[in-house]
DNA sequence: CGGGAAAACTA
DNA sequence: TTAGTTTTCCC
């Protein structure tokens, strides 16, 4: 005789075998009870009537085994002073079990109900007559409970068709049979046949009682059974094996005629049990139906095969439970996405969550959709996701767009339900575009009527400009230069490809234009078919007014005396303009965003300012939000107005009503001739790369965040201390962020540029205290973590608030016995050493260049040598191997073929990556010599 | 009942 | 230690 402790009872209970409970939820404390099922525990006497376990009768110490059928035992032996098994004929009518009227024929019912088929194995010959088929299932999530919760009421496993009323309960059928028979519901694994550790409980008179329950079914009653007040009890994990190994040697004995089991069996029982336990899913569970004739001398037997009803998943649980979005931190974002979302939900699972973007037509057919972007760190406590939103599948509607939300979980693919609404909205960009479409009609028709539409096409281009272009212009196509002087070509000209990129890049002359000398400006201006033309489009308001600064323009031009009046004048006519426009577009604006881009129209606009002596005025102006011409500009994608507005004063710092400079929009928009256009040459103002909007970032850490890596080194390159700036949502500098989106790429280019800075981005700690490397440690991924330990001078160490195990390790078994308070330096002393001898990275004296590292310099220069060598590392990918046998061996992943790896060699390497690389490039193919 | 959360446990 | 999970407890 063993004890346990039994935890109902707070003491010690005496039992025959190991087998017996020791969950602590049921009491076998009964010398005979050997082999049962916590079913039977003692004290429940009258529960026999209800629930016996036919199953298992208890047996003698000794009692004789048979071999199949199944055998049972005389129920008069069962302990206890149970009531005979005499009496099963009616329980389930007298009490909770019931069954169902006598269907009329079972087959006729077969078609009535929803019926499943029988498990696997029907491929196989069928050695059972009788069917069983499963008439409801059991609700697909019910909340499992733990034994200590199991007090009062807890509502019970209903039928999936359940409802307040009527309610429904797991049922079963069994079909082709005739004469009386068992039917038996257990619980079991739902990707094995084998029992489950949880418990399928009845509740009975204050206390429960285990699975397997067993009903009878005849011809009278009907051969229906179902199966009322059932629950489940979570098994603690410290239990699960003992239950398992319980259940399944309880089946094994009643599947062997109660036969003792031999010390072989029970070892490989226990076995088999250890490799179940080991992933059992404790979140989702089955039923199990089995039929039994019984026979003389209560001889059972099988008389269908076995049924499973649909799995049953622990409601609580975050990787079985229903999946719902309570809350979104907004419920708009752009269309170029990349906003953050905060999703509140109920709980999920870090490692098995995605956020599903989808749009649907009216048919309901999927359209499109997307994931948000976020990492395991972003979800808080399983209740919250912080996300970035995905760019919408057209980032160039022009209206909004409504999508919806869903969580999925992809262990079981299911969703949370019902979505939720998320709208998307176009891009400024588009906005303004469309608004200036429809409330202003200044484009086309304003061009039309002062251009082209005139009968001699009297509007030029500055003289200046003239002779500038064919210059300029010569170096791109020839024949255009030569067909300038013609006037003819003129219109074709200005608005040729080749024009504008020339003024896009930079051109000292054509900045000229815009300086306020009077010699620089039209010669001979509009003529009088302009004013002419102008009438026809006096309906427009926009081209109306510029036709009437125009004229003025023309007048004082010719009338020094009138200038003053005439730039009153001027100055009233923009100024009101602006006023009547809905969104306070000022001419500058509306010239700089026409729908169809008319150059000529827009620096004719410029210079008249100019004329005027309103610079400020132009340079000043800004919309109702906030925007100036140079916002417009990079909004609309127009590079080409950038130079020429910063020349006429426009302040390349200022920033819009959401603190965007004209360089964050141009970089949220992604328009890389603008970038240049800012980057490029110097502007009279200075650039402040360290102006941050309202989301708290610089142009940079937008890049970064956006993960556009040309983007990122351009500015860079423009100013390198663009890097130190801390954003100021998280005061993340541009490294931090760099950890964040886990891009190699990103990381090189900063740690480059970090080498020759001041500042010490490597030890700036963002808002919750982090260094960057320390940031990788928690957030980012193993490789990311290396690339960073690398460059720092200490590895890190002496500022680490928190070591993971790992890294821990290693300091522990590298530093022999630093103390608690020598720690640090013994350490630092420490480094000092490994610095010097391995530090390989790092050039920091200046070496001689190797003979081989010059010749690939020279090599990769040239585009076509750098083409063919290319060509030639593509083969058999020769490439790769090679770069894994140098520096740049971390970096292979990074790339698909030779060229990107060359480009990296030549443009972001390190000396000693270029080194090596050089080094066994010629030792390999000896290209170099 | 279902929901919420504290306490206990674990890596 | 901390942070994440599991189990118990409570309303």
């Amino acid at each position: 005789m063993n004890q346990y402790f039994d935890l109902d009872r707070r003491q010690n209970v005496s039992y025959l075998n190991d087998a017996s409970s020791t969950s602590g939820y049921s009491s076998a404390n009964s010398p005979t009870s050997t082999s049962m099922s916590p079913a039977h525990s003692p004290e429940s006497t009258t529960l026999q009537n209800e629930f016996a376990n036919l199953a298992l009768p208890p047996v003698e110490n000794s009692p004789q085994f048979m071999n199949l059928p199944y055998h049972q035992q005389p129920s008069q032996l069962m302990p206890n002073g149970n009531i005979p098994n005499a009496s099963f004929g009616n329980m389930y009518m007298d009490h909770q079990y019931y069954t169902s009227a006598p269907p009329p024929a079972a087959t006729v019912q077969q078609t009535a109900l929803n019926f499943q088929h029988p498990q696997p194995g029907s491929g196989m010959k069928n050695e059972f007559p009788a069917v069983l088929q499963i008439a409801e299932q059991p609700v697909e999530k019910f909340r499992f409970r733990y034994k200590s919760e199991m007090h009062g009421t807890h509502g019970s496993l209903n039928g999936a068709n359940s409802k307040r009323t009527p309610k429904t309960f797991p049922e079963v059928m069994l079909l082709n049979y005739t004469g009386p028979a068992v039917i038996r519901c257990s619980l079991f694994q739902t990707n094995l046949d084998s029992p489950h550790s949880h418990q399928l409980v009845v509740r009975k008179d204050e206390r429960d009682v285990c699975d397997p329950h067993d009903l009878h079914v005849s011809q009278e009653r009907g051969y229906v059974a179902q199966f009322i007040n059932m629950g489940i009890i979570h098994t603690a994990k410290k239990y699960i094996f003992d239950e398992l190994l319980k259940k399944k040697q309880d089946r094994l004995v009643f599947q062997m005629n109660r036969r003792e089991l031999s010390t072989k069996q029970i070892q490989e029982l226990h076995q088999e049990t250890e490799r179940e336990a080991k992933d059992m899913n404790l979140n989702q569970v089955r039923l199990c139906f089995e039929a039994f004739k019984i026979g003389e001398n209560n001889t059972w037997t099988q008389i269908a095969a076995p049924v499973f009803s649909n799995p049953i998943n622990n409601r609580k649980s975050a990787q079985t439970g229903e999946l719902r979005i309570v809350r979104l931190s907004k419920p708009t974002g752009s269309v170029t996405g990349n906003d953050e979302l905060i999703l509140l939900v109920e709980k999920v699972s870090k490692k098995n969550i995605k956020v599903r973007f989808f749009e649907e037509n009216e048919d309901g057919e999927i359209v499109w959709e997307a994931f948000a972007k976020f990492r395991e760190s972003d979800v808080h406590h399983q209740y919250a996701i912080v996300c970035q939103t995905p760019a919408y599948r057209d980032k160039d509607v022009d209206h909004e767009v409504n999508v919806s939300i869903e969580l999925i979980r992809p262990s079981d693919d299911e969703r949370s339900f019902p979505p939720l609404g998320f709208r998307y909205k176009p891009r400024d960009a588009i906005v303004s575009r469309k608004r200036r479409r429809t409330c202003s009609t200044a484009t086309t028709n304003s061009s039309g009527s002062s251009g082209t539409g005139s009968a001699n096409n009297s509007m030029e281009l500055p003289i200046t400009l003239a002779q500038v272009q064919p210059m300029a212009i010569s170096h791109h196509d020839q024949t255009i230069s030569q067909e300038f002087g013609k006037e003819s070509h003129l219109e074709e000209l200005i608005n040729s490809v080749q024009f504008r990129k020339l003024i896009e890049t930079d051109s000292e002359e054509l900045e000229k234009m815009c300086d306020p000398v009077l010699g620089m400006l039209v010669q001979d201006g509009f003529g009088k078919s302009e004013i002419i033309a102008s009438t026809a489009a006096a309906l427009e308001p926009t081209s109306k007014c510029l036709d009437a600064i125009f004229r003025a323009f023309e007048t004082a031009r010719h009338s020094p005396q009138v200038s003053e009046s005439a730039r009153k004048y001027v100055e009233e006519l923009f100024t009101n303009h602006a006023l009547k426009n809905d969104n306070h577009d000022t001419l500058l604006h509306e010239v700089i965003s026409q729908k169809q881009d008319n150059l000529k129209l827009a620096f004719k606009t410029l210079q008249v300012l100019n004329f005027f002596g309103l610079r400020d005025l132009a340079s000043t102006s800004i919309n109702a939000d906030g925007d100036s011409g140079l916002h417009i500009a990079c909004q609309q994608d127009r590079p080409h107005y950038i130079r020429p507005l910063l020349k006429l004063g426009c302040n390349p710092n200022q920033q819009n009503h959401a603190n965007d400079t004209a360089l964050h929009v141009a970089v949220k928009e992604e328009r890389m001739s603008c970038i240049d256009s800012f980057l490029n040459g110097v502007p009279p103002v200075k650039l402040d790369l360290t102006l941050k909007n309202d989301d708290g970032l610089s142009p940079l850490h937008m890049a970064i965040r956006q993960n556009k890596y040309d983007i990122a080194k351009k500015l860079i390159n423009h100013d390198r201390s663009a890097i130190s700036v801390a954003n100021t949502t998280d005061g993340n500098n541009a490294l931090h962020m760099a950890v964040l989106e886990q891009s190699v790429e990103l990381l090189v280019l900063i740690l480059d540029a970090q080498n020759s800075t001041l500042t010490d981005i490597l030890q700036a700690r963002n808002a919750a205290g982090y260094t960057p490397l320390e940031l990788a440690r928690c957030k980012a991924n193993g490789r990311v973590v290396q690339l960073l330990e690398k460059v720092y001078p200490d590895r890190g160490e002496t500022t680490m608030t928190w070591i993971p195990f790992k890294v821990k390790e290693e300091i522990d078994s590298s530093s022999d016995d630093s103390s608690d308070t020598g720690g640090l330096e013994m350490k630092t002393e420490e480094d000092v050493v490994i610095k010097t001898e391995n530090d390989d990275d790092i050039d920091t004296t200046p070496q001689m260049e190797t003979a081989n590292a010059r010749n690939l310099k020279i090599l990769l220069n040239n585009k076509t040598r750098f083409d063919k060598l290319a060509a030639q590392l593509n083969q058999q990918d020769i490439w790769r191997q090679l770069a894994k046998k140098t520096e740049m061996e971390k970096f292979v992943f990074l790339w698909s073929s030779a060229e990107g790896m060359l480009d990296y060699l030549y443009h972001k390497s390190s000396r000693a990556e270029f080194e090596s690389f050089a080094q066994a490039l010629h030792e390999q193919l000896g290209v170099l010599t």
